[in-house]
Order: structure tokens, then C-alpha cells, then sequence
RNA sequence: CGGGGCGUAGCACAGCCUGGUAGUGCGCCUGCUUUGGGAGCAGGAGGCCGGAGGUUCGAAUCCUCUCGCCCCGACCA
């Protein structure tokens, strides 16, 4: 993409609504811009990290079993009606009518609709177990949307809904979850970690939420440091074999938000592994039984001929707010860093001198080496312009082309992350940031 | 939902107290000069001063109502 000709507007100045870093750099590098209060538009390259969060999401999702499906945003109120929820909800629920008086509602999460969904169509234990999700916008009528993308009324997020026929079977497919979330952030460059949490209007026993830190965290956090030294991607994992080792390592290391944070079993873990840090909710799982299987009336028969009410659990992440806690966990002062996995191009192209043959050329020939991954400044603005935008979008590679460089046939190429700079060939170049 | 604050040009803000017909910096447009870390000079475009009522000869400024946005608290993927 030519920046001459791309709608990625950079703000020099930070607007006066965004007090958090993510929030600033989102709206000064040109990913969001705000609709409404906690609305919020996505522009190209916001878009693209948006996406490719969902991607790695979905690609863990898969991998662990579970199979996308889409459901609506806007669904009728009979339906939370018949758990309950629909009272229960308050005002978070955003309730509308359509042109024949009927209430329905912007959905702010799916447990009745994919159990009513499932219900409709399971009869027997061979249908199960299954493990549905989607990846849909959700509407929540926060009092007081703030923090950008971070805590907005919109938002989008993934969630997948397991039924099992036992609560043995249930809680293999929460740990299952519970290991697929540890890969998915691991993935996206985010040291995030489990913790034992409350599990609110959704209601169970088992719920853990997973924290990534960050300094600009919103919640003080404290755990183990040996749940730091762990890397989820060290090996895959086999979902269909026992997983209860792999869960026990993380559940057994002190691990827990301020509101769950007992001081006895703190006192406990060796002061030298005592990490007190700052943390961003970014998922959290459930298991809760037959909460939404029995109103919904989802039952199926088991082998033995008898009607079973199937066990289910929740497992969320805020796909959106990852975009903004990504930021929180990597940035500079100069602006944002984008791990390599999410970065919206793997390449900034800088050419410095427009006009000039020989730099048009190198910059060119980059830029259309790898066109889907590449960015390229052709813009007629000053240098310092150019190095300062590139910084402030974070893209993990920058090529930077000047005349003297261009008449040598090099490029210099500058690590974002470290700001490591070489001289090279432009073949060099590209095999390195192709890696 | 309780408490507080702010709406004036694309962005950041001044002007409001003490009414007299709108300003600064950045950005934008044109020209010249400049050209490796947010350039210089010159010229220029751009505002129903959030909206509606009212007071007044006259309202960005005073009064009333309204809408929007932000911050603190309680709540939350």
C-alpha cells in the first residue's frame, strides 16, 4: 500500500479525550476512530490488526476442536426470557423493538442462542461433545464506556460454547480451552496468565480469567514468577490426550487478581518469586453445568436410553480490546511496537526522496516484493516526518531509502522493536525480514 | 447511576469573569528556498463559537432548557 494514496490519517498531536497510552496511540496512529461514546470505526490499519488477531484466535480455536460458527447480532428477547436473563441483564442490555413491537435486543453474549441453537438439533450422546464458536460483535450499554477500545460499549469478541455429555467430559473440554487460550496469546507476543476468577452474571464454579501484563495495566496482579519462565509454545499439545498436567502447572502457582488475592498463600510463594506487576483481562472461561441447557430445554439421550441434560461452559476472549492491550504491552515513546504476528505489515518502506530515480527504484522494488506486507511512504513530506510516522505505527520492519544509499544499491533496514540498524542488499534485506 | 469538567477551524487551545461581530500554534492549499529525525519565508483557504429559546440596540461571552463528550467512583470480555 502506497501512503500517498491510503486513508491512514496520523494525529502529531494526541486528542484530548484518550488518556491511556493504547487509547493515544490508536487515534494518533490512524487504527480507530470514534463513532459514538465506546463506538468506535476501524480503519485500514487498525483493520488489519484487527484481523489478524481474529486469525490467530480462530486458528487455535480450530486447532482445539472447536468449529466456527456465526451467529446474529440482534436476537429476540423471548429467548433471555427463558433463561431469566432477560430481567437479570439490567440495563448493560441493550433492548430495542422492531416495527411490530416485538423486544429484541443487540446481543451482549450468545449462551441462550447457541444452546437454543444446539438444543434444535442434538438428540443423542454421539452429538456430543461439541464445541461451537463465533467471532461476532457484542453490545454492551456500559455505564461509562472509557479506555478507548479497551473497555467500550462495541466490542468484538470470540466465543465458544462447549456441551458435554458428563461433567468429567465438560471440564476436559474447559481444560482444553483453558490450554488453547495459553497458546493464543503466547502467539500474539503476550505473557498471559491464568487466574482463579469470580464468574459474575454467567454464573459455575470453574472460571479462570487470563491477565497479560503490562505495566499500564488497570488491575495490580500478583503471582509466581515460575508461571513467567514457562513458554506455551514449547510444545503442542495433545487435545485429545489428558491435558490435566499442563493445567495443573499453572493452577498450581499462586496466581491472582487484587480482588481474589489472599495474603496467607502469598506469604507462602518464595520471596524471590514474589511478582507483583499490572494486568489486562483479555479472556475468561467458564464452566457452569446445565445453567442454559435445562431452561433452554436442550437434552439428549444417552446410551443407556436415558434423557441427559448436557454439561457447558463459556470461554471468551475480547478480540478488540487485544488490539489495545497489545499496545499497552508494547510500545515505546516514539510510538506503537507491533509483534510481528499481529502487525498490520510486516514492512514500512521509507522513501526519502520521491523524485530522486535511483531511491523510487530500491523503494519500489521493495515495496513490490512482498505488495500484501508492505507499506510504502512515497509521500512528498520532509524525513523527519516520515521516521516519525513509521515509529508511531509500529510496523516490526522499517526500509529506509536515501539517495546516497540508493546510488550504493543499499537499504537500510531498521528493527522497530530494537532499533537495530544495517546496512544491506535489497535481497539481504528481504530474506531477513521474510526470516 | 452518584460526583465533577468540557463543547470555539482537521488537532491542541486562548477569548467568556468585565457583551461591541473570532484568534494563536500545529495541520491543510499555492509559490520559492530547503531536504537523514515532525523545515524557513511569503501568500491563502477553512468556524451558524454543539443545538434551541430568552435578555439586550448588540450574545462565543449573561440566563433557561437540551444534546454530546471526558474524568473520578460503583460495574464490567
Amino acid at each position: 500500500m502506497r501512503l500517498s494514496r491510503s486513508f491512514l490519517p496520523t494525529l502529531k498531536e494526541t486528542p484530548a479525550e484518550a488518556q491511556i497510552v493504547s487509547h493515544r496511540l490508536m487515534l494518533r496512529a490512524g487504527l480507530v476512530r470514534q463513532t459514538s461514546a465506546g463506538i468506535y470505526a476501524w480503519l485500514p490499519a487498525g483493520l488489519r490488526v484487527l484481523e489478524n488477531v481474529a486469525r490467530i484466535v480462530r486458528e487455535e480455536q480450530d486447532r482445539a476442536g472447536a468449529q466456527e460458527i456465526l451467529m446474529p447480532t440482534i436476537q429476540a428477547a423471548e429467548l433471555w426470557q427463558r433463561s431469566g436473563r432477560y430481567e437479570d441483564y439490567g440495563k448493560e442490555m441493550l433492548r430495542i423493538e422492531d416495527r411490530h413491537g416485538r423486544p429484541m435486543l443487540y446481543g451482549p453474549t450468545n449462551e441462550e442462542m447457541v444452546t437454543a441453537l444446539f438444543a434444535a438439533e442434538a438428540t443423542s450422546y454421539r452429538d456430543l461433545p461439541r464445541n461451537l464458536y463465533h467471532i461476532q460483535w457484542k453490545f454492551r450499554d456500559e455505564v461509562r464506556p472509557r479506555f478507548g477500545v479497551m473497555r467500550g460499549r462495541e466490542f468484538l469478541m470470540k466465543d465458544a460454547y462447549s456441551f458435554d455429555l458428563t461433567k468429567e467430559a465438560s471440564e476436559h473440554s474447559y481444560r482444553q480451552m483453558f490450554v488453547a487460550y495459553l497458546r493464543t496469546f503466547a502467539r500474539m507476543g503476550l505473557k498471559a496468565i491464568p487466574m482463579q476468577a469470580d464468574t459474575g452474571p454467567i454464573g459455575g464454579k470453574l472460571s479462570h480469567e487470563f491477565i497479560i501484563l503490562a505495566e499500564t495495566g488497570e488491575s495490580q496482579v500478583f503471582l509466581d514468577r515460575a508461571l513467567l519462565d514457562f513458554d506455551p509454545l514449547a510444545e503442542a499439545p495433545d487435545y485429545d490426550a489428558g491435558l490435566s498436567p499442563l493445567v495443573e502447572f499453572w493452577t498450581k502457582h499462586y496466581a491472582a487478581t487484587d480482588e481474589k488475592h489472599d495474603e496467607a498463600a502469598w506469604a507462602a510463594v518464595p520471596a524471590e518469586r514474589q511478582v507483583s506487576a499490572r494486568g489486562i483481562e483479555v479472556g475468561h472461561i467458564f464452566h457452569f453445568g446445565t445453567k442454559y441447557s435445562e431452561p433452554m430445554g436442550l437434552r439428549v439421550q444417552g446410551p443407556d436410553g436415558a434423557d441427559v441434560i448436557p454439561q457447558m461452559g463459556s470461554y471468551g476472549i475480547g478480540v478488540s480490546r487485544l488490539v489495545a492491550a497489545i499496545i499497552e504491552a508494547s510500545h515505546d515513546e516514539a510510538g506503537i511496537i507491533w509483534p510481528d504476528a499481529v502487525a498490520p505489515w510486516r514492512l514500512h518502506v521509507l522513501n526519502l526522496k520521491p523524485g530522486d530515480a535511483g531511491c523510487d527504484a530500491l523503494a519500489g522494488a521493495l515495496h513490490d516484493a512482498m505488495p500484501a506486507q508492505a507499506i510504502l511512504d512515497d509521500r512528498g513530506d520532509r524525513a523527519g516526518v516520515k521516521f516519525a510516522d513509521a515509529d508511531l505505527m509500529g510496523t516490526p520492519w522499517q526500509a529506509i531509502i536515501g539517495p546516497r544509499g540508493a546510488a550504493a544499491g543499499k537499504v537500510e533496514l531498521k528493527r522497530r522493536a530494537t532499533g537495530e540498524r544495517l546496512e544491506l542488499t535489497l535481497e539481504e534485506a528481504l530474506a531477513r525480514i521474510r526470516g
